[in-house]
DNA sequence: TATAAAAATGACCGATTGGTCATATTTTAA
DNA sequence: TTAAAATATGACCAATCGGTCATTTTTATA
């Protein structure tokens, strides 16, 4: 790595939290120059803009989310094992695996009506999200773990979206029972499907 | 109602939907000024600052959401219909009840990290939500109209979080499918707990 | 080690931000 | 009808915004 390309991912690694807990709009370039101490100039030498900065910290908060989840997810042995794995990772909103929380909840929110890159960004991370569950529940079904009756894609939205609602419930409240009892809710229902 | 009276009430119609399409942070005295065709000081006359607009503002957009919800809560005869027409109600977030989409989800997610006092309007508004639906529940329950061990508090949070997770899900893709999927598991649930 | 290229600096730019205030106009009520 | 109070105006303010650029410093390479 060239020094400018460590600067580079230097500027993103200090950006992205930034950015996810302050909203883009709301952050500014000097706040990244606090973060990084280095030059306004200096910046704008690894990014053409603030725009393309911001994009880069929402692949980062992305990134840093999916490479996560992986590694939690890796351990699980059986579709049930997985599903759970993948339910406990997101459990946990008020110590969120990203700082700032959910960038998902976050950017999206934000850039639904003005920011149309960063919704598809968002937008691809949410399928990428179902299409993996959708598939641990197949997996499952063909291993005959669970009942061969149960619309995986389906029950992917409905534990994906739950995950998002609740998430942005505990986030409010400020504890984790809301998404406490999400997650008893969707093991149960889990747990009904097995054969 | 004075004049005065009038011309806050006037200029709070037309911030709202403003703020809660663009965001607090992002959205301008100017935007508004050039929303309600008013001066500058106009505005200074009835909100001290922009902060108080804007939580006005917030207000606003929560109280448009929560009495068309009950005008389409008023028709349900039964809970389940009630329940049926909650979610109804929230299942089209392509055009949704309030311009800008879900207040609770775009305020509270802004306002998680910086705004604290707009973040205790969303948590109170998701508690209002939680213990309606929970009511209703119960209600079908002591009514002999949904079994008597379905735990109410645990579903509502439940209903309400898909219902939010949906909401962001499917303005980002920008149709309704996720919300159809989930609106659809949703009344799958409740149809089986009727006795 | 010499040199060209890359990176870093910080002063500077115009535009916009939230906010103020003297003044003018309109509303209100005696 | 009139005079005081409320409301509306727009010029103005300092601060901050995103962004530029000539200059200096550092890095890479021949």
């Amino acid at each position: 790595m060239t020094k400018g390309e460590e600067t580079r991912q230097f500027i993103i690694e200090k950006a992205a939290p930034i950015f996810n807990t302050k909203g883009i709009a709301a952050t500014s370039m000097s706040d990244i120059m606090e973060a990084t101490k280095l030059s306004k100039g200096s910046m704008y030498v690894h990014f053409e803009n603030k725009d393309v900065l911001a994009c880069a910290a929402v692949d980062h908060n992305m990134k840093i989310l999916s490479s996560k989840l992986e590694a939690a997810l890796r351990d699980g042995k059986s579709a049930k094992e997985q599903l759970f794995a993948y339910i406990d990772f997101f459990s946990n909103p008020i110590n969120p695996p990203v700082i700032g929380g959910c960038p998902l909840l976050n950017f999206g929110t934000e850039a639904d009506d003005t920011n149309p890159i960063v919704k598809e960004k968002v937008n691809n991370a949410i399928k990428r999200g179902q299409q993996l569950l959708t598939a641990i529940i197949e997996k499952g079904i063909a291993d005959k773990e669970f009942i061969p009756d149960w619309n995986a894609s389906e029950f992917a939205t409905a534990l994906f979206a739950m995950l998002e609602g609740g998430h942005l419930m505990s986030r409010m409240s400020g504890n984790n029972n809301n998404m406490n009892a999400i997650k008893k809710t969707l093991k149960k229902i889990i747990s009904e499907k097995l054969i």
